[in-house]
DNA sequence: TAGTTTGTTCATTCTTAACTGAACAAAGAG
DNA sequence: CTCTTTGTTCAGTTAAGAATGAACAAACTA
């Protein structure tokens, strides 16, 4: 359930520490190595690695957690939790919940988790048509090969918007 | 057509070199603002910078144009083409073409620049689907909520999948 | 042969942004 | 009130990778 690369970590100093180094996995436990896992993939589409750790730990432990917690367990700063929680709040991924009585705050999964990375998604795509859109305004009308070119890419990412459009609304049942 | 940053370039130096700073559009000239925010955009995606300022030169530009006139225009080093052309040419966004009796390298956009960039993101996709079902064997049994979370995470990549296998089959026409 | 041109590779520099620790503010508890 | 706990913010450090210049290899010219 621990990382474990502090020395003094009883679960790691009570086990028989094989052979470290190499290309060995760091640990046995298969859900910290897929928590790791996720980090690595957020990295690859550019988002921070703890992002993904974060969302990692909620897929494998749910329910509300803590924020300690999560700094605790997964062996980061307080300040990357709260920077990374609110990303993460604000992308739509994770909630903030509320606990009677209980100062600190607690986070879970969201509903349906993935739909807003769809709509980043979409966001980004329509950025670009309204890019080409004005490109295609400014540059001047002789240049016929160009204007053909911008009109592909533009049919393009229409299709692209379509298509996701419906995956969107095919996810939201 | 060009940067104009340099102190020296005839461009800059001749026109009267208005208010600068400020918000101010770094040039008039329409296609190279094109050229320059698909480098920002390009940046956005987690791409190289000029990756996405080739791309926006061949579709201004269009036919096949000579290495060494790209790392000219666009003002960056020949290692730089070197090593973009190559990413963007295993990409499928653009292709190595031949001229007889000419040494030099050219390139020009590929057929549909765009497909292969859902092949690669179908490609990351795949690629999640396997750690989910990876980390869903190797969990204990016992966890139910954590393979329940598994799997919902499964259905969404796997409708995201079919959804831009669809797309893809869309354009490919 | 030596000299040019063209593209790649490598080591280094530079930029960006992730991450951290420390200072801080807010909210109890005593 | 003081002392603790909890989360945010900010300045500074660090790490990743983008871009470069120089050295190099390959292919042609003379």
């Amino acid at each position: 359930m621990e990382n474990s690369f502090k020395d003094d970590d009883p679960l790691q100093s009570e086990e028989s520490n094989q052979e470290w180094g190499g290309a060995a996995e760091q640990t046995l436990d298969p859900t910290v190595l897929f928590i790791e896992q996720m980090g690595i993939h957020a990295q690859g589409d550019g988002a921070p690695r703890i992002a993904g750790r974060i969302i990692g730990y909620f897929i494998v432990h749910g329910g509300p957690v803590c924020f300690s917690q999560l700094a605790q367990e997964l062996q980061v700063s307080r300040a990357s939790i709260s920077t990374n929680a609110r990303t993460l709040t604000d992308l739509g991924m994770i909630e903030k919940v509320a606990r009677p009585g209980d100062r600190q705050d607690y986070y879970q999964l969201a509903n349906n988790p993935y739909l807003r990375m769809i709509e980043t998604y979409l966001l980004r795509m329509r950025a670009m048509q309204d890019l080409l859109q004005k490109a295609d305004k400014s540059i001047p009308a002789d240049m016929h090969g160009t204007h053909a070119r911008l009109a592909q890419m533009r049919h393009f990412f229409e299709t692209a918007v379509q298509s996701n459009e419906r995956l969107l609304k095919e996810l939201e049942q």
